[in-house]
RNA sequence: GCGGUCGUGGUGAAGUGGUUAACACACUGGUUUGUGGAUCCAGCAUUCGCGGGUUCGAUUCCCGUCGACCGCCCCA
């Protein structure tokens, strides 16, 4: 009979505890630094109403239109699989009636968890993914577009990393867009046969986006077309020139990309991206990305709210952390390993793995009744600094062996001191 | 959704249309009747992702399927 075996889902992982502590470290790294930053942790559901999605994304994005794990509930309710954070967010801002008078405006919050898209898994690219991302909420200023760019360079630099580039532009407001779309559309249908496929279905769905084609004619092509930030309307423009002052002025180096866009539909004015210069990660080099919204909140029936946010890819963040070598340090190491000799011990050495653990220290115990020098190989593997053994001998005086596994010493010691005074047998093992 | 490469034990891997699937690491036991990090010895894939086909015979050939990796689209 063929064994039944089970693969985890196609584009999905499985981390496992040598993979989590990085990941513990770069969540507990960014609840304290965005809490300086005053953004207070908001949960919401891993699944919304499908139109929480389609509403707010946009239908010319791929993320809505192809990519979304959408299904009936038993209800015939249709629901999706969150694909990003921004829309749970602002349903629940709404929902919550957060833009009440009694909330500080902007009303900040964070998030991290999975989010899910249906597309081929490649580099950097998976069907559950992680993201940790911020919102604010309720305020227009430039300067808060600025805060949290300085917020996530900031988050980066926190956890090592060197080398990133932070790539702006501006999309304009809405009529600045119209203005520059059709500025665009009338460049681009002269050369539309020299256009690449793809490019010649973008042009009439979402033209901006022929403009980060990588195809090397339309690269050419786009090379002469306008741009958008010669068509930004007066307070369009005054923003953009804001936003760069105020980076400026907080030495946040930052390039310009004019042809920048981004994946889903509801930004406006100020977008970013910070993205690895590493040519190693060039398929997933964007690790973090977001933008200002506005309309947002109307959408989903609230009063009109501007917002700004980003996400950070966190599979791609690991990446980039372990590329750069700058994992953080674990400690690999286990206080006391007790080993035990004899079934007669069971009793004994589970009493004393509760004690030294009751003290605080990390212990362990062979559980198998392995033979003393298996068990003396887990120790050494477990890189504990003690062992404890405890055979027929011991338990007969009431005793203990301990060995400080650095120095190799070892010397019996009372198994009432261990239970009562370990701090002190610690101290003595150390001077073994 | 399109295109390419690939799939052998816990891991890294070699290999062939034909009775025993190299080697290394790891692991387990022994060498030391109760002591680790060294040496030596032994054990460790009835099986080559899964299903089907060709064949006297397939892990090796063919088809399908699932999965991995990479590129495009798109994106974190």
């Amino acid at each position: 009979m063929a064994k039944a075996t089970f693969n985890r889902p196609k584009g999905t992982a499985d981390f496992l505890p040598q993979d989590t502590a990085i990941w513990q470290h770069i969540e507990s790294t960014a609840r304290l630094l965005f809490g300086d930053y005053g953004f207070k942790e908001i949960r919401t559901p891993i699944f919304e109403s499908y139109d929480v999605f389609s509403r707010s994304a946009g239908d010319t994005s791929d993320v809505v239109t192809k990519e979304m794990y959408d299904f009936n509930d038993k209800g015939d309710r249709h629901m999706a699989l969150r694909p990003e954070g921004t829309a749970g967010v602002v349903r629940a801002y709404v929902e919550n009636k957060l833009y009440g008078p009694e909330f500080d405006k902007p009303y900040k919050v964070y998030y991290t968890g999975p989010m899910f898209r249906y597309e081929r898994p490649q580099a950097g690219r998976f069907r559950q993914f992680h993201q940790i991302g911020v919102e604010a909420l309720g305020a227009d200023s430039a300067a808060l577009d600025v805060e949290v760019i300085a917020m996530a360079v900031d988050f980066f630099q926190t956890l090592g990393l060197s080398n990133l580039k932070v790539a702006i532009n501006s999309l304009g407001d809405a009529q600045s867009r119209a203005n520059y779309r059709q500025a665009l559309v009338d460049y681009l249908t002269p050369h539309f046969d020299a256009l690449s496929a793809d490019s010649k279905a973008r042009l009439d769905k979402n033209p901006l986006r022929v403009l980060d084609s990588k195809d090397a004619q339309d690269q050419v092509i786009v090379a002469g077309a306008p741009s958008i930030l010669d068509h930004l309307t007066p307070d369009s423009a005054q923003r953009w020139a804001q936003v760069q002052a105020l980076l400026t002025a907080l030495n946040i180096d930052y390039v310009v990309d004019a042809n920048m866009v981004r994946g889903l539909d509801y930004y406006n004015d100020t977008i970013f991206e910070i993205m690895t210069e590493d040519k190693n990660l060039k398929g997933a080099a964007t690790i973090g990305g977001g933008g200002r919204y506005a309309g947002l909140v109307e959408e989903f029936g609230g009063p009109e709210t501007p917002g700004v946010g980003f996400g950070i890819g966190v599979e791609r963040l690991v990446n980039l952390l372990a590329a750069q070598n700058v994992l953080p340090e674990v400690d690999t190491t286990l206080d006391f390993y007790v080993v035990n000799i004899g079934a007669d011990t069971d009793v004994v050495a589970s009493q004393t793995v509760q004690a030294i653990r009751a003290f605080g220290y990390g212990a362990e115990r062979d559980y198998l009744a392995r033979s003393p020098k298996a068990q003396f190989k887990s120790a050494d593997r477990a890189h504990a600094k003690f062992v404890v053994t405890i055979g027929q001998q011991e338990l007969e005086n009431k005793t203990a062996n301990l060995k400080n596994m650095t120095t190799g010493e070892q010397f019996a010691v009372k198994l009432t001191d261990l239970y009562t005074d370990l701090p002190n047998i610690i101290e003595a093992g150390e001077e073994a």
